[in-house]
DNA sequence: AAATAAACTAAACAAACGTTTAATTTAAAC
DNA sequence: GTTTAAATTAAACGTTTGTTTAGTTTATTT
């Protein structure tokens, strides 16, 4: 019986296997219908408890949404530290920073997903801080290697490097929320395909982007 | 009293000025909600309108967003052509076209923040022909361009044409779902320095990004 | 001016919503 | 084995949801 700790709230939130189980299907249906077009029930039903157990395990609906975003990003230590210091060159750096964001995020699209809808509401008052952390977390470290590569010679001098990141992870996100055009364009079909896609063909992609920008820029 | 057309369901939809007042309201409180977190209630009282009349008009809610899809994107003719046939070269024509995109995203973005959160769902049945249509449009639009530079020389061979697109789209949205977070960034505060940051920060670093793609890349 | 159609309204509808209650079963502690 | 705590349940709670009804006002047509 293994538990999930989880530092919440400024206290320490420890889940469950049956509040994973029911996170699960949370994220699952949060992303396939939004937060708001998901019922408690709907979610209780699937994951094959009482409706009543919602409020019993997290307090309510939104807290719940509180607790899967941060169980998603707990675990989000900045790997991205030990690519970039290995020996391997700018470009095969480059390369590997892309390939390990993209792979990140395309495991994590569900909860990515529900807080770029969520996150902009006025009315939503959902707790991101973890999500905010890892976000700036993850920028800094890629400023201190462009600013290095900069200082170096090797990369252009006239990038925005704020507006990497936006870049990279938001052509997945764009290429992701209209899978079902992008797949009809490049003629796939099933779900398997989708990941192949993702990893080969939409990472090259990516990683010619981000190494053109910083090297020729302009 | 001047109505607006609008071809819809294969039939031809006019839109009065009351109908219009209530889709930019809709637009307004779709996009900063949700449509599940959006109400036709709140919509016909900050409309200013029985909440009877969403019924009368549109005939339902879920109708009144494929009216309000159809409306937004029924003048999306392709300006893209006239910037594409005049004498510039070819790297003034990239930042052309990015502005121009990036302007008319911009504009629409509440539509488009709409499109991408509902287009997903297995549980919303929206009519985004038109939406399609106009993805589809501009795709072969950049299609032939990138391929006549790549016959002149002008441009890389190793670029994946359909992935062009969702790059200079997907950093302006994922920019755009994370403004609180990339104004913080580039300390902007109000909505006006917004919309110039757009117009100029971040419609360059789009340019540069695909000048460098389609020019370098290998 | 009378008749017809369109626009608009307040009220009511059943269904679905998130949450709470009170009772019961299961597990842990003593 | 008894007591205490935690987990689980079915039912009910009060709201809010999208939509419809039936009636009234305004505009257009004859």
């Amino acid at each position: 019986m293994f538990n999930f700790v989880l530092e919440f709230n400024n206290s320490i939130m420890e889940l469950n296997e049956k509040q994973m189980q029911i996170l699960e299907v949370a994220e699952k249906l949060f992303a396939e219908n939004g937060f708001d077009g998901t019922s408690v029930r709907q979610i209780s039903k699937e994951a094959d408890v009482n409706v009543a157990m919602i409020s019993y395990y997290f307090g309510s609906k939104e807290k719940m949404l509180d607790a899967l975003i941060n169980y998603r990003m707990a675990d989000f230590k900045i790997q991205l530290e030990s690519i970039l210091s290995n020996d391997k060159n700018y470009s095969e750096k480059i390369e590997e920073i892309v390939a390990f964001v993209v792979a990140r995020i395309h495991k994590n699209r569900r909860t990515h997903k529900i807080v770029n809808f969520e996150y902009s509401k006025d009315s939503r008052n959902i707790n991101i801080e973890k999500y905010l952390q890892q976000k700036d977390d993850n920028y800094r470290v890629i400023e201190a290697f462009v600013k290095k590569g900069q200082k170096e010679g090797v990369f252009s001098k006239e990038v925005n490097i704020p507006l990497i990141v936006p870049t990279i992870m938001g052509t997945y996100f764009h290429f992701y929320y209209n899978k079902r055009f992008y797949t009809a364009l490049h003629k796939l079909t099933d779900e398997i395909s989708l990941d192949e896609f993702v990893n080969t063909t939409l990472t090259k992609h990516i990683q010619q982007t981000i190494k053109a920008l910083l090297i020729y820029a302009n």
